[in-house]
DNA sequence: ATATCAATCGCATGAATATGCAGTTTTCCA
DNA sequence: TGGAAAACTGCATATTCATGCGATTGATAT
């Protein structure tokens, strides 16, 4: 059985969620809430396994109220539903903690099945959506990979450091090496990167994925 | 029609599979390769539209794979069918260009939907590999978001600057602003990030998605 | 209307950095 | 066993930074 609320300002669609939801064998429909604070208020009572979101809501917005909701309850799971598939709603929902995401007009068989895959460790997703997320993961982490560059160990001690905002010397006092040592490590960082100065180097290779 | 083409080393999977999708409407079954070498080489000749990817493959791997196929025909869709379902090796595959992955245990109704929604401009990935990415996205691009800090957009251009590498001079030069300017928004950039060097402002500025 | 904030500018100085040149040791592979 | 790669050390110095104190201006908010 998994227990879900439903958060949806529109009455009439939540309404509909719910006869659909709470009509449907293995869903048990504990609450629905027309935003994110009434639902916040009960969240500890109605402890649901999942909760319906949607985004575009009168006060806290969903992205918001995942956020919050994840904070009370870690466990509970957060299936945004939402007319909105721009990126940057995609991208704030997930880093909130959603782990599903289905655009509105999903049809009722593949909102149930979405439900209960998400509440089994899945993260549906709607087709499109999907390719979204595998876009934006690509882009936001791409030259994480292939970075042609490759920072010997030492070398990532050394700039790990220099971006915790570690002198040389206490880089050198914490590798127990000297700080000519250090500079050393610094000059082959600085070819490699083609830089000359800390922060590019500190700023390239964290774009690069190398610390 | 979906044109298709499968890499597999495993000859028994590899003709089941073939057997499987030649029989299936809406699905043209181009060739099927027992590593990457091959299907490149023929890649022109057969332009499929998805390519069904195995991981471990003797040779070239399908990550490269992926790689290479995406360089030599850019509008294919790689899906990838792999035993593999660890982190890393989604990870590389996604950012490579993969668009859908599926564990091997993938019943066929599925896999068939797979092929054609990964057609459609979907991605379509397992149930746990889906909530894999999300994780990995929130993982590795969490803090981009909730920084309780903010810096301005003075301070946003100064920081820039210095992780490209200028200097306080250039970056002066640039903003036409004084170099003793720039120090004032340094000190504030400093301050609010609780740093005392550039290289671990840049650090945590980028971290946490300032810049 | 006054307070707060962002942005601008200036001066001074001890501390840290970038980079040139010149070595030795260790490790690991062919 | 010889040779490349990585790691290590040293010295010198012009340049750049970090941060102390003080001041003015415009805009926005209360």
């Amino acid at each position: 059985m998994t227990r879900i609320v439903i958060v949806e300002d529109k009455k009439p669609i939540r309404d509909g969620l719910r006869v659909l939801l709470s009509a449907t064998d293995g869903i048990e429909c504990m609450a629905d809430y027309g935003n994110c604070e009434d639902m916040l208020s009960q969240l500890e009572a109605d402890r649901p396994d999942v909760i319906l979101m949607d985004i575009g809501l009168p006060g806290m917005s969903g992205i918001a109220g995942t956020r919050e909701a994840k904070k009370i309850l870690p466990d509970t799971t957060v299936l945004v539903l939402s007319v909105y598939d721009d990126d940057e709603n995609i991208f704030q929902a997930l880093c909130m903690g959603a782990s599903g995401y289905l655009v509105k007009n999903t049809p009722p068989a593949r909102l149930i099945e979405a439900i209960k895959e998400a509440h089994e460790g899945g993260s549906p997703m709607s087709a499109n959506i999907a390719r979204k997320v595998v876009n934006l993961f690509r882009k936001k982490l791409a030259g994480s990979v292939e970075s042609d560059v490759h920072l010997t160990e030492r070398e990532t001690e050394v700039l790990a450091g220099l971006s915790d905002g570690h002198s040389y010397i206490s880089v050198a006092d914490a590798l127990f090496i000297s700080v000519d040592t250090v500079r050393y490590h610094i000059r082959n960082i600085y070819q490699k990167l083609e830089v000359h100065s800390q922060s590019a180097a500190v700023s390239k290779a964290i774009r690069k994925g190398l610390i």
